[in-house]
DNA sequence: CGTTGAGCGTGAAACGTTTCATCAACGAGG
DNA sequence: CCTCGTTGATGAAACGTTTCACGCTCAACG
């Protein structure tokens, strides 16, 4: 037995099927082999037929990275997931499969779960692969990873956050106007002191948020001091519960008749928190939420959220990319799709 | 300007640096660049410098898809899931990713959706990538593709399921016994009528589950009768809507008193049906899931439920996976991990 | 009959790595 | 001074595709 046939005995992986193997088999040459591959076309049916049969013969499968580097440029997109553990984000992902998919491209899922470190090695492998184009829900929109990567050819589209005044595609949602929704919802049912639950402010969806919230509250002319801002750590169902226990231990002066949460994981948490202790949702603790997953819609009392276009999102973000990798004089574009207000049982009653 | 240049102008993306230009830039050799990337011990400490100076001046990125088909093997695993916005195979995938980190792997993720056509176009792409090892949670586990790849020498493991007498790794968790504690519970807390909500009865689940069930329910000496079998289309939020419409259909007489539902989807359904119209829960129905996910846990009404390990199965798939790869004599193994109960208040009143 | 032009096929080069046999330089030991 | 072994660097081959400039054959046409 000789040296190959051994290490491959060993391996118990045999060498799979190439080109060459199919061409001999077919009796052609591995340019012909590749025509019936790439322009079936340009070859006579007979030869076709002969050169389909030895790859089906032979099992063959088209070495992806020998295609690759030899184009100079690969079939697929990737899209890094900021929390896989929210159902928004797999919905939005779902988005840009399908897009992908119907471009007959491939998308790799990765998922940083908002740790930058992750994420920077996630981006490397990525760069390393050499993915056509990266979706990214960035742990920082303003990293400087993002440029590096640009700067060495990578298109890069920012989804669900934006990037002030820069010159890169992003898709994203109205954070502002969800928030203003939100809150002239709470004031047209009669509501005069509301919580804002969410945090880190650091997060410039949870800042936008406030901003319309607070906005729609001085343009009701209602007193400043009555909507409350209660922070929170991350934007989790647990911290929804550690809300829920503030709310209740405020005097009842101060204690507010609605919660507007930052993310429907909170405002779930709030949710059971309030249930839990007797209180009764809307008539004691109102409470609206925003992302609009379908567990807000599946929970006991039903959950007015602000809805998000998740789906829309991500096939938005997937046509921007191609755009930019096929379309020689591509203009970058930041998307801005507008929330809705979606009413159900949490504030109505 | 030649053509070359034009092409790259008008592409936007220059070609990025290659070891080559590297090996200018530093004044040696490409295999000298290649062994700073690969075995830096065999190279001086001056050289590495230069080298590795020269690397980051030119923002040298290693092309995997020539690393790969040099090394004939690549550095990544995938993992297919069957359904990315039920929270328990996203969370099966971060224990995946996890493992697959530690050994410095990277790990892509799929996702089939249920649908048959589009798992076989996944690990059609995923063979062509050669990556290193496919993790699946297959639509269906007798499927021939999965020989198929086998055959063609790439390891796969099965996640979440099993297959009969079969020679090839997997990770599942026992089922039946997921069942019989759920129905024992419900037993224990005084229930002599139980509804048994799931289905497809094609999936092996939901048919492991029932079985569990009803064997509980023989063993406690029960009429057979009294335990109802509720069949469901799918293991949705909506299907268990419908379910509680069912139960609150039937005549007081034949009304269960709990319900055992296949997944927690379906028992967050047929909680908020049951909440909704006014039934008390655990009181007029006690319900029982299956999976704990987040949201179980979340619910305004806590659900117990059946806890699988859901990261540990993760783990394990992707311990197993590199094993197979790695070591010569691997051998095939069939992980079944044991599900507990977690008690809560949908049950416990 | 000579020329032309499709229509099909061919074969070699190239893509960016890794690997491996080889070589140069140099110090130690005889 | 010669030989050896060690250390570090080299250069070419190889991986499996795709691409492209050529050929060959044959029918049509002048």
């Amino acid at each position: 037995m000789n040296r190959a046939a051994m290490s491959r005995a060993k391996a118990g992986r045999p060498r799979p099927a190439s080109v060459k193997d199919v061409a001999s088999r077919a009796g052609v040459s591995v340019g012909t082999v590749s025509n019936v591959l790439n322009r079936p076309d340009r070859v006579s049916e007979a030869t076709r037929q002969r050169v389909e049969q030895a790859m089906a013969e032979l099992g063959f499968i088209r070495n992806e990275s020998a295609r690759q580097l030899r184009a100079g440029k690969s079939r697929s997109l990737a899209y890094v997931m900021l929390d896989a553990s929210n159902p928004f984000f797999t919905d939005v992902a779902m988005g840009i499969e399908d897009a992908a998919a119907r471009a007959s491209m491939s998308t790799f899922l990765c998922h940083s779960g908002g740790d930058a470190a992750r994420e920077r090695t996630q981006l490397q492998l990525l760069e390393q692969q050499r993915v056509q184009g990266i979706l990214i829900t960035p742990v920082d929109p303003g990293s400087a990873v993002i440029d590096e990567i640009r700067a060495r050819g990578t298109h890069v589209v920012i989804v669900d956050r934006t990037r002030q005044g820069d010159t890169i595609c992003s898709v994203s949602v109205d954070d502002e106007l969800g928030g203003r929704l939100a809150v002239e919802h709470l004031i047209d049912r009669g509501h005069r002191r509301v919580a804002f639950v969410g945090g880190p402010h650091s997060i410039g969806q949870v800042r936008d948020r406030w901003a319309g919230a607070s906005e729609a509250w001085r343009a009701a002319g209602l007193p400043e001091d009555d909507l409350v801002r209660l922070d929170t750590e991350r934007l989790s169902v647990d911290e929804g519960r550690v809300a829920g226990q503030r709310i209740a231990g405020l005097s009842t002066r101060r204690r507010p008749t609605a919660a507007f949460c930052a993310n429907d994981l909170l405002a779930l948490g709030l949710l059971q928190q309030a249930v839990t202790t007797g209180r009764r949702v809307p008539d004691d603790l109102a409470i609206i939420g925003y992302d609009d997953i379908e567990f807000a819609a599946a929970a006991a009392v039903p959950l007015t959220s602000v809805r998000q276009p998740r789906q829309q999102l991500g096939e938005t973000a997937a046509r921007l990319i191609l755009d930019e990798t096929d379309n020689p004089d591509h203009q970058h574009e930041s998307v801005v799709f507008t929330p809705e207000l979606v009413a159900r049982r949490s504030t109505l009653g």
